[in-house]
RNA sequence: GGGGCUGUGGGGUAGCUUGGUAUCCUACGGGCUUUGGGAGCCUGAGACCCCGGUUCAAAUCCGGGCAGCCCCA
């Protein structure tokens, strides 16, 4: 590594581009190729919230990839708020199409039209599914790998549900699902309700989780939307109630993207490179034989233990013959590898193991007949550690301002109070820069000041440049 | 949204001001030798973003495009 994590912006797309996960030379802006470890890590992470999801009971779906014009366009606010992002499809060969095609830059328009046609009655409520698929958005502002693309690797989730009880009940849901999706990834966030000038175009409310980067700038990693009856009006999605009556459904969607990965990296990375939590690291312990005299040897122990702990956890052994052991650390701590295990003829005479964690590189030796155990037991620590460690640094990244001029003088997020005014919303974003995050929903406010007209009130909320 | 900068082998660069033979490092192929924190020697292959203009001649100057980076809002 050339760059420091300290030059944040420098450090991060020279790690994205060194540890294997993206190759950006794909000549169309915004879009990069995913490389196989970066793509391991996509795949890691998906896994893991089908996992999530299908115990909760949602049911995974594939819908296409382009919407027609009309059908995209039913709801307004919706087409208001996309409009301007959508990449086109005009032509089909030579021939224009009679009706443009839209890609994607979310499926709500792609899906209800199905949905109408799916639910009949209460009985084919709720409905929950989710999906994982590439959506298109034209960005126009400057691109960043992971963290504003055009191509986006994006989870979402739709439900349908009979009462505005049910669907709180499921947003409720996904704030589990997330927090237990977060542990896993050892992200810190924090979930705030939207402005309503800042909400989903077509919601009736947004839930967004935000972390913070290094940087200072928060970004949004994960959002909730309950969209009452906002779209199954506009897409005629109705069921029959016990009684008889028709209503319209009411809907919610739970989304995810790639920034989640952006966030990793910068969340946890070091001037080393990546560091992966175990639950999602394509491997979680990489063996480094160090060859001397005795090779023949340590390369059969060597291939002893892979299949021996191989069972167990993720491993790769590193056998590659023409580079040294130095070299073989230095990339592996690039990539991210959780735990390093050096296999030489000390470790072969003590009938020990030397194992090295990524996260505070310290070197410790574990028995070999123990070693099952106590790969379990490190990396289960490592995962705590890194969890804590994060949810500290994120504290650090927040400062409490009290006016506009601590909001613009501070290079972090500020808590502040606000008197919930679009009017002071606004000043704060031409005078600093940096935007209302909206109000957080797991903290209580205290009474004090609205940092820009000074009204009182108990509304904190936090503010920040986001990305 | 505004401003600035950059594009030369796979990666990083010198050369550009003052137009004429493209530099070095690294990675890569082959060979020998090595291996507890980025090994060494020999050898080989590999580049001026695209389109147009100026010129006897363009990596170099001019215009446009594409792509990337930084800063500000």
């Amino acid at each position: 590594m050339e760059f420091s994590k300290k030059d944040f912006n420098e450090w991060y797309n020279e790690v994205v581009e060194k540890s294997g996960l993206v190759d950006k030379r794909y000549p169309v802006k915004g879009m990069n190729v995913w490389l196989p470890y970066g793509w391991a890590i996509a795949r890691r992470i998906d896994e893991l919230l089908r996992e999530l999801m299908f115990s909760f009971n949602h049911e995974e779906v594939y819908f296409p990839l382009l919407i027609p014009k009309d059908q995209f366009a039913k709801e307004e606010e919706h087409i208001r708020g996309f409009g301007g992002e959508v990449f086109w499809v005009e032509k089909g060969g030579d021939s224009p199409l009679d009706i443009p095609l839209a890609l994607r830059p979310t499926s709500e328009t792609a899906m209800y039209p199905l949905f109408s046609l799916w639910i009949r009655t209460h009985g084919d409520l709720p409905l929950k599914i989710f999906q994982i698929v590439n959506v298109f958005r034209y960005e126009t502002k400057q691109t960043r790998v992971f963290l504003r693309v055009r191509e986006i690797h994006f989870f979402e989730a739709h439900t349908c549900h009979r009462s505005y009880e049910e669907a709180e009940n499921q947003i409720k849901e996904d704030r589990e699902i997330w927090k237990i999706f977060c542990d896993r990834l050892a992200l810190p966030y924090i979930l705030n309700k939207r402005p309503d000038w800042d909400k989903f175009a077509g919601a009736d409310y947004t839930i967004a989780a935000d972390t913070i980067m290094p940087s200072g700038r928060p970004l949004q990693i994960g959002t909730m939307h309950n969209y009452r009856q906002n779209f199954s009006r506009a897409y005629n999605i109705m069921f029959l109630d016990e009684n008889g009556n028709r209503d319209y459904v009411h809907q919610t969607t739970f989304g995810i993207s790639e920034r989640v990965i952006g966030a990793i990296v910068g969340v946890h990375g070091d001037d080393r490179g990546l560091i992966l939590p175990p639950d999602i690291a394509p491997y979680q312990v990489v063996i480094i034989p160090i060859v001397g005299e005795d090779k023949e040897r340590i390369i059969e122990e060597s291939k002893r233990l892979f299949l021996e702990i191989g069972g167990k956890y993720r491993v790769k052994l590193d056998d590659r013959d023409n580079y040294t052991p130095g070299y073989k650390f230095y990339d592996w701590e690039l990539r991210g590898v959780p735990l390093r295990i050096e296999l030489g003829p000390r470790d072969l005479k003590n009938n020990v193991l030397t194992v090295a964690r990524r996260d505070t590189l310290e070197r410790i030796t574990v028995p070999r007949d123990r070693c099952i155990e106590e790969i379990g037991k490190i990396l289960h620590d490592i995962q705590e550690n890194l969890k804590k460690r994060a949810w500290n640094n994120m504290e650090d990244l927040v400062e409490r301002a009290e006016s506009l001029e601590e909001i613009a003088k501070s290079q972090k997020v500020n808590l502040i109070h606000w008197c919930g005014s679009e009017e002071c919303a606004r000043r704060i974003d031409q005078e600093t820069g940096k935007n209302v995050l909206g109000i957080p929903i797991e903290r209580d406010g205290t009474p004090g000041r609205c940092a820009v007209c000074g009204k009182e009130t108990k509304n904190i909320c936090y503010v920040g440049k986001s990305y």
